[in-house]
DNA sequence: TGAAGGATAATTTGATCAAAACTTTGACAA
DNA sequence: TTGTCAAAGTTTTGATCAAATTATCCTTCA
């Protein structure tokens, strides 16, 4: 009778805490507290524990010396070298989900694709990094490669507190969307034109990222 | 009054059953408990649990749906995905750390290279892995990339207990070593060169971990 | 005013325990 | 022999608590 009849809270709490850092809920240097965190979630202290451990684990927060555990400040360094590997992982996860694409993915795809330009349109930026997240994610999760799915996860939880920052700070109007050179690739199944959208995608949101702030005093 | 007084427990849990993965001392597949794992170590298990939770985070480890925790067993396609990363991650940060290698550094990794040659002549198949180790992350550290850093250190456990494997199968006798061309480049400063010399021993060592096993009956 | 020192509060850490969930074992029937 | 079911034995999970550690605040003194 082996059967999975509940999900564990640890893991419920860890879904939650990861899906907020993703959307930007925290503003990078804020402190979590395990305690705070128990309180405002509703849960135990030690599922709540459990859930920082492994976010910390996964570079989406950082363990200080004092014990005490922040969202990460990206230096440009970070952001860089974040990059270099966006740009490696993501377009070939995007080349190997070619192989795989369906009638039925692609439709997926562009239904997703239509809440983004809507999300674009009335400038509500976490509906927008939601639809985005799910968009990338719906392709690489084709690819079927588990390490370079991975990988880029681990990429994209570092990242989000920054991107979240961006978005708030220039709106919605620059955001890239490479998306329809994509969709179009994906649907001829041209493998090699899909992961150049992707690059291309890419590169716009690395020099968004790492533009200067607009007037820092 | 800040001062790191007193390592944690699951900390040092943690460093200990990473370095035994990654020296190979778990078989692929092999379930690891809680419970087990403290008598064994003669730790409590709260920290066993945190330890344990952090190393699946690092995908070190995996949780099955029964919420058995296993070493993983890698399929073909990972085994080509991790190299396909190492194979950029690794030499890049070779590439990087050349700008900040120094005389120290170079006789530090000269020492550790003798200490694997020595271990490669008497077939010390633990000591080699070891050595190995020590080697390339003296060389990684240099470059001062965390994101870089992180990457190689995940991707290492992950191939480690598969890598113990392949060395127990074929002895050291066929090691890969192209660290004197590697040591030369350093010290020279050629960044490329350096590059290189580590995408040559990566190929080799992937040549060596994806030929057929030897007599599978 | 401002810095040093110490008391107090908040937080993390690790142990322990009860309950839930899973695996295994063995009995019984087809 | 094969398959099913239930009971027993492990193992994980989450709550709770005491001890250790760190942060904060308040007083005192120069």
């Amino acid at each position: 009778m082996n059967s999975q009849t509940k999900i564990p809270e640890h893991l419920t709490v860890y879904s939650q805490l990861k899906e907020m850092i993703l959307l930007g809920r925290f503003a990078p240097g804020q402190a979590l507290t395990i305690f705070g965190l128990a309180e405002e979630m509703g849960a135990g202290t030690t599922p709540v524990r459990e859930a920082l451990r492994r976010l910390t684990a996964e570079h989406a927060l950082t363990s200080l010396e004092n014990r005490r555990i922040i969202v990460p400040e990206l230096s440009e360094k970070d952001i860089s070298d974040i990059y270099f590997l966006r740009l490696i992982v993501e377009p070939e996860l995007t080349r190997q989900s070619t192989k795989n694409m369906t009638d039925t993915k692609i439709d997926q795809l562009r239904r997703i694709d239509a809440q983004i330009n809507e999300a674009l349109d009335h400038g509500d930026v976490v509906a927008y990094l939601e639809g985005n997240n799910r968009f990338h994610f719906a392709i690489y999760e084709t690819a079927q490669s588990q390490v370079l799915f991975q990988t880029a996860r681990s990429l994209w939880v570092q990242i989000g507190p920054s991107l979240r920052i961006v978005c708030g700070r220039y709106g919605t109007a620059n955001m890239p969307d490479k998306h329809s050179e994509l969709l179009d690739a994906l649907s001829r199944g041209d493998e090699n034109a899909a992961a150049q959208a992707m690059r291309d995608d890419l590169a716009q949101s690395h020099l968004l990222i790492s533009a200067p702030p607009a007037h820092r005093i």
